[in-house]
DNA sequence: ATACATGTTGACATAATGTGTCAAAATTAG
DNA sequence: CTAATTTTGACACATTATGTCAACATGTAT
């Protein structure tokens, strides 16, 4: 058995394996982003949407890569916007080079 | 110079396009998909969302290939949620590697 | 120029969705 | 058991999306 490069973990599950690796309870936490801690266990168990801001409190509160977080965070939601869709793959496929060709052109 | 094989055109830009080749106007198209005229002009000008079953039905009025556009509607979808992220490139590719993972792992 | 077809824009009411707050119920740990 | 933690649902409110419509602008032909 080989290990598993790609996470199949959410946004809101990696979150919540985080959080119980410091051992902090929703409460601590919520208080800490200054929301109700309900929220934070519906964000964790994505019943709510996190904004970009929640991540990036939260990966300062647990002393978590940033960017590792925000990458999870965005490709979350780009699989929500192809779901099960059969063409899901081939539009990943167009949007990164549409995204490669608006980068390469786009000024400074 | 070389044929740019990237689109730069949106899906509104697209259907325009298309509608224009074919030379039909906006109320003969939206009186075809039962919408009203002014909602059509704001789909093809990014103003107002356009949804799967729209572009289903255009594909058909317009004897265009449906997965031609379809794979269009969804990297434009796509693209949003990215929209100018730094991160974007690489949160499409780790989509990527998770839809594939998805699909190899989903029973029929 | 008028007359007519086409396309754009904004206002409006309504529908749908998202958000924060709270409390009760359920779960887990000691 | 008690206590801490988490889950769930209800609710009011805000935000956003949607359909309808009319006014305005543009273009074309005669």
């Amino acid at each position: 058995m080989s290990t598993c490069i790609v996470s199949t973990e959410t946004i809101g599950e990696k979150l919540r394996s985080i959080r119980k690796d410091k051992e902090l309870t929703l409460r601590k936490v919520a208080s800490l982003l200054d929301i109700d801690f309900a929220i934070l266990s519906k964000m964790e168990r994505g019943e709510r949407r996190i904004t970009k801001e929640v991540v990036l409190k939260l990966a300062d509160i647990y002393k978590y890569d940033a960017e590792a977080l925000l990458v999870l965070f965005l490709s979350d939601k780009i699989l929500f916007e192809i779901q099960d869709e059969d063409l899901g793959i081939e539009a990943l496929k167009v949007a990164e080079e549409r995204a490669k060709f608006v980068k390469a052109n786009k000024k400074k």
